[in-house]
DNA sequence: CTGAAAGCGCTTACAG
DNA sequence: CTGAAAGCGCTTACAG
């Protein structure tokens, strides 16, 4: 319980024999130093076991080494592995460049809530958003100057620096894939349209048609909202009002799966019948019966790519928001 | 870019006419201070927009207002869902207290590695840990006099405090269940018994034989390790060497979902020939044909237990480790 | 390249 | 109940 007094710079300058600003710049890299008394200063703090008080370095530099991870209220979190995925990429790369990762879990609309303020309060070097919905309280914090990274394309093509997933890619690649196997009445199961995400899917799969000079038929495009319930549902709706079609796009994993579900329900078999491909190549993919196939993408290398922009802009570095590529991944059911 | 001057304790002192000293016991509850006094801080902090700097704050007071969430490397939170679920009912009930949730995904082996330089290094106020699989360095921290908690039971009853899922009861309990539903010869796949809570999920299977006065085959016991592969692999071996086996308790929803996948390809039918039940219920519980029986555990409530736990220590309350109840979800599989 | 000194914005004995 | 003052452990112009 009795703490060990912990060295500080007046104990590193003595055994050192240099003042503490000279520890200092030898702490921080600054080259400028005579080699032999960086040589002195490192032997002294390895000595000691000298390790930094944060918040002394904080108060004074106004940098507190600290980076936000703000996540939505809404995002179901709680169910999906998305996001745990990400924040863990994002952690590991911070890390390495000592930093730290604070989580807040949160409501993120409020322009003027406990979030925005903390954010405001300079308490973070910066912050790394996820997928909003409204990116009011992100643009006002951006033009205040703090250092911001967006996991998710933002609504609006403000200069907000962001890393996302080749949603549009993706959704192309599915579609253009069931249409290479032979199917001739391609459907799509969306996800909510109100995120970037499920509308980029969306308009991949337009993409396909017009390049064929083709145009989709309303009734082939349905709105789902990521739930497994919504899958099989709009599914029915789809196989009633086209009893005909035989390759569906669902723009996640667990629609797929309820769509599968819908389809052999009806009789039909997945894939002779109506072949099915997800998005997202999450464990379910591997598991179901028929096991999925679905659009993959690298997660963990999202976050990386968010938290390695993030040091980058701390740097001063001019930064360009990143794309992250998708794989088709083929199994069963298409 | 330019940054208003933010106001100081000073700006507020000046303002409500009193001193800084006051104005630091005001804003931390000290009770003595003269209610007009303290109304004519609480009024210039309000329109001054007063908000405390965190770093100046912690550099006098040696609080950090952080609490570090410390999370295995191994454990792959990168499919598993379970963590993120915990992490943010640890994060909501931290921030409602004024406190910070500090991330940190890491290999937790090292007694002398660079997170546990960080955490003796008192950058932090307290550490919560997820279920780990060495301990050394979590007593080491403890014996240090940081406060810690435990999400999922240590190895060695240290005097560590811990939250954690009644794995014993839910065990009892599915294991119950399967007999009372009539069937006759249940086994088990476990999950890593390495684990606490793989090895307290057996030990209710266990309790359950010995209440019967019966002691289970040793071929009904078949050790998985949580992935859908190894429920297939094991439910192959039990029905070849337990032609008769009737029941199954798989120790998680996707070893189950595996273990159904064995069973059917066998040519018998869930829940008709064999009953099965896993634990979590996770979202694969409801999307699997047939549905998964399973035991349920709030997972959101381990992570604000392990909150509050953290608290109530910071505040110097003795408090005991707490055990979360669990209950069993019955749907189609048994 | 280096040091003395002021300062970052709070907290907390110490007196009264 | 309140204030003056010292101090927390760093950083950073300013001189030299």
């Amino acid at each position: 319980m009795t703490a060990k007094p912990r060295p500080t710079y007046s104990a590193i300058a003595k055994s050192a024999g240099v003042s503490e600003a000279t520890v200092s710049r030898v702490l921080n890299g600054d080259s400028r130093v005579n080699p032999e008394r960086t040589a002195a200063v490192l032997k002294a703090v390895d000595q000691l076991g000298y390790r930094k008080n944060r918040a002394a370095t904080a108060l004074a530099s106004g940098r507190t080494g600290l980076i936000a991870v703000v996540i939505d209220d809404d995002l179901s979190i709680f169910d999906d592995p998305f996001w745990g995925t990400v924040t863990s990429g994002i952690s590991r790369v911070l890390m390495a460049n000592h930093l730290q990762t604070v989580l807040m879990v949160t409501a993120v609309n409020n322009v003027d809530g406990p979030v925005a303020h903390y954010l405001e309060s300079r308490e973070v070097d910066g912050a790394i958003f996820f997928q909003l919905h409204k990116d009011a309280m992100v643009r006002k914090l951006a033009k205040a100057g703090l250092p911001i990274v967006i996991t998710g394309s933002p609504h609006t093509d403000a200069d907000l620096i962001f890393v996302d997933t080749d949603n549009f890619g993706g959704g192309y690649a599915a579609t253009k894939q069931l249409l290479n196997r032979g199917c001739k009445k391609v459907a799509i199961i969306t996800g909510d349209i109100e995120t970037t995400a499920g509308h980029q899917r969306l308009d991949g799969y337009n993409q396909v048609y017009r390049e064929l000079g083709r145009v989709p038929a309303k009734s082939l495009i349905r709105h789902g909202d990521y739930s497994y319930e919504s899958g099989q549902v709009q599914m029915r709706h789809l196989l009633e009002e086209n009893p005909d079609v035989d390759g569906v796009f669902a723009c996640n994993d667990l629609m797929a799966l309820g769509a599968i579900a819908a389809i052999e329900e009806s009789g039909r078999t997945v894939p002779d019948d109506v072949a099915v491909i997800g998005f997202d190549d999450s464990i379910m993919s591997r598991t179901s019966r028929p096991q999925l196939s679905t659009v993959r993408q690298d997660i963990a290398a999202l976050g990386e790519a968010a938290a390695q922009l993030m040091i980058a802009q701390l740097n001063g570095e001019q930064v360009e928001s990143r794309i992250m590529p998708v794989e088709l991944v083929l199994r069963e059911s298409a």
